[in-house]
DNA sequence: TATTGTTGTTTGTGCATGCAAATGTATTTC
DNA sequence: GAAATACATTTGCATGCACAAACAACAATA
C-alpha cells in the first residue's frame, strides 16, 4: 500500500509529526490570541527581558528575518517594546505583554497536558527528549 | 539558559527536528529540480499511476488544496498530465515526468544515506518509525 | 582618518501549506 | 425526475518561514 511505502523516509515522517503536534499546539494557543512560535517568543523575552533579537533567534532557531517581523507584529499589537542599542535591538515586553503572560503559560500547560494524555508523561518527556536530539545531531 | 528552557516542549523540539531534516532533502533533491514534497508526490503517482488526488492526499497526508497546487505546477512542467473522470480528477506521469523519476529515485537514496550516515542504519530506521508512530498517535 | 571587514537587523521575495467558501458532479430521497 | 445531500476539486485568502541582498553600526588595520 501507498502509505506504508513512505513509511520509512525520514522526512516524511518528521513532516507528519510536524502537522500534528503543530495543530494541537496552535489549537491550544489560540485562546491566547497568537500562534505557538510567537507566544514561545514572548516567552524568552519574559525570561530573559531585554534579549537581543540574535538572541532570540539563537533560542528559537529561527532565522534573524523571522525574527524581526514576529518581533514587529508582537509589537503592533502592543506586547514588547524594542529599544535599538547600537547595532542590536533588545526587547522587553510591555505591561500589557507582562499581562498576556498567565494566558499563554495556561496554554503551554494545556499543550504539554494534552500530549502527555495520549502519550503518558514518561513517554512524552522520552519522546520530546528524543525529537531534541535528532534534530540537533542532523542540524549542522 | 534559555534553549534549555523550551527543550522539553514537543512542539519545540519537533520544529527544530523538521526544519533539519526539511532542508537536508531540501539540498538532496535540488538536482531533481523539484522540492521533497513534489518528489514524493511523482513517487506516489509513479506507484500507482491514475491515483487520485484525493488518494494522494491521504497518502501523502496533505490537504486537498494542496495537492491541487502541487499538481497544478507539477503539470505545468510537463511532468504529468491529469484526466478528469467525474467528479475527481486522475493523475499520471507523461514520459518526461517518467524520466526524471530516475534521478528523484537516486536523490531519496542519497538523502536516506545522509542521516543514516550520522544515525546509523538501525538507529534512522528506528528513529523514522518512531516518528511516524507518534505523528500518528497524535493527529485525530 | 579612510578603508575594509564583521556582525546584527531589515527588506524584498518566494514558497508550502492550511482553512473556509465556492463550484461542480454524483447519489439519495421523496 | 426534482430537490436535497454528499463528496472531490478548486479558489481566495492568510500565515509561517526561509534565503539573499541591502543597510547600519562597529571594529580593525594600514
Amino acid at each position: 500500500m501507498l502509505e506504508s511505502y513512505f513509511q520509512n523516509c525520514m522526512f516524511f515522517a518528521s513532516n507528519l509529526l510536524n502537522r500534528a503536534i503543530t495543530k494541537m499546539a496552535e489549537e491550544e494557543f489560540k485562546p491566547t490570541g497568537l500562534s505557538p512560535t510567537y507566544a514561545f517568543m514572548m516567552m524568552a523575552v519574559q525570561e530573559q527581558p531585554g534579549i537581543t533579537q540574535k538572541e532570540l533567534g539563537k533560542a528559537l532557531h529561527v532565522t534573524p528575518s523571522t525574527i524581526t517581523r514576529f518581533i514587529e507584529k508582537l509589537a503592533y499589537k502592543g506586547l514588547v517594546i524594542t529599544r535599538s542599542e547600537g547595532k542590536m535591538s533588545r526587547v522587553e515586553l510591555t505591561t500589557l505583554g507582562i499581562e498576556r503572560m498567565e494566558v499563554i503559560r495556561e496554554a503551554w500547560k494545556s499543550l504539554f497536558r494534552r500530549y502527555v494524555a495520549i502519550l503518558g508523561k514518561e513517554e512524552g518527556r522520552n519522546m520530546t527528549k528524543m525529537l531534541y536530539d535528532l534534530g540537533k545531531q542532523l542540524e549542522d
